[in-house]
DNA sequence: GATTGTGTTTTTGGATCCAAAAATTCAGGA
DNA sequence: TCCTGAATTTTTGGATCCAAAAACACAATC
């Protein structure tokens, strides 16, 4: 039995406890968990048929991330952003991501730009779909940083996008997206290509605080 | 009993994980453990005379941090940094700290300047205990973050923070700080001073990223 | 009707227990 | 002597158990 085996085993049979996370993690990126929400483990262990032990860790990592909080004796709940901490995650989002592209423009061929192209086509494909889009523009930006070839940044900038996806949801579920939107990733994409990696630093720094104002706005007005 | 409970328990009593996610935070900043030490709970569990439970909480929000690395059925080792990871480090050092400084310049007044002054004072006053410096360097900087108002920015840059103070410990126990030191330190209270918040997040960036190099250096000649 | 106090239920944090995985030891063979 | 591999010991991840804290419900009082 010499290497059926390790190909059969691709998915290496996670842990509990990185099932309860990865649960959570979607559950709270999809907004069926909302800010506020109190996240009681036994309940969420049942439904995920296991012992409350796994849930607690899940919990800690979900923490760790700024996803939830954690009250003393009080359990967890979803954080979710007031205003103010958005802004803040934009800030972070914007630096990091900069330095990520800025790192990554030297390394990027046209191999990398071709599929980066598609990524681009394959967010316009899904027309009205605003969550498939919102999902599809997380892959783009996230494909982008990690040709930076910085695991640790990379991490930084997922656990960042993950706090901001419900409000993107929400938001681009009420708005139309932008017509820019495609015109400024395109704009991205030109600047990455002619290998200046400040200017295409600068692009994405204004790229994503651009978005800022607009989404502060409805979220501002639709109460949240 | 009206107000002299509050005053008295100042210290709300912090949890067992608490604790022990405090006693290896600073074990592992001070260098008592090292870079691919394994971390055994049971051990650490009876040295602090609790149950394993709450060191594997521990030994998650540290993996969290990346201080620890956590396989899978084979426990929690002390991470450490190469060389290629000490850079990425002081890159998003460089980053997040540069924007903390720009957010902080605006909102700095001359008390906030006279302690920062103060504080590098301090940093002179220690003379040769090159550990002590290590520590009030880091105060300096996290005082000057923190100014900024963004409270998952510090959080950030604490994390990145500890992740080389052992390292910076090392470098400084057996090389003379640079004498730049305190001139660099004092150039970007300066900038600040000017109000140009561009100016001095620049000049952040090039006090972190002139460090780089020294450090690397001494760190391959000593061969970590 | 609002408020306070008390007793009950839920939920949490931590301890202990158990099975499975990994490390270690050690005996036998090249 | 140096490998190899089976038996033993450690160590881990998860389940269950228990005491303490918090949430809840509800009756008595103002």
């Amino acid at each position: 039995m010499p290497f059926a085996v390790t190909t059969f085993n691709a998915q290496p049979t996670l842990s509990a406890e990185d099932e309860a996370y990865l649960h959570l993690l979607d559950a709270i990126c999809q907004g069926r968990y909302r800010t506020g929400d109190r996240l009681i483990a036994e309940d969420i262990a049942s439904e995920l048929e296991m012992s409350r032990m796994p849930i607690r860790g899940a919990f800690k990592r979900l923490a760790a991330e700024g996803l939830v909080t954690l009250r003393p004796n009080r359990g967890a709940v979803v954080s979710g952003l007031n205003l103010d901490q958005m802004r803040e995650v934009f800030e972070m989002r914007s630096a990091l991501e900069g330095l990520a592209i800025r790192v990554a423009t030297p390394k990027i061929n046209e191999r990398h730009l071709a599929r980066l192209e598609r990524l681009l086509d394959e967010m316009d494909e899904c027309g009205d779909d605003s969550s498939e889009w919102v999902v599809r523009h997380r892959i783009f930006h996230e494909y982008l940083c990690s040709l930076s070839e910085r695991p640790r940044l990379m991490r930084q900038i997922s656990a960042l996008y993950a706090m901001i996806e419900p409000y993107m949801r929400l938001w681009l579920k009420h708005v139309d997206k932008p017509l820019s939107a495609r015109e400024e990733h395109q704009t991205l994409l030109d600047a990455v290509r002619t290998g200046d990696a400040r200017h295409a630093e600068r692009i994405v720094c204004e790229h994503i605080e651009g978005t800022v104002p607009d989404l502060l706005e409805f979220l501002e007005k639709s109460g949240a």
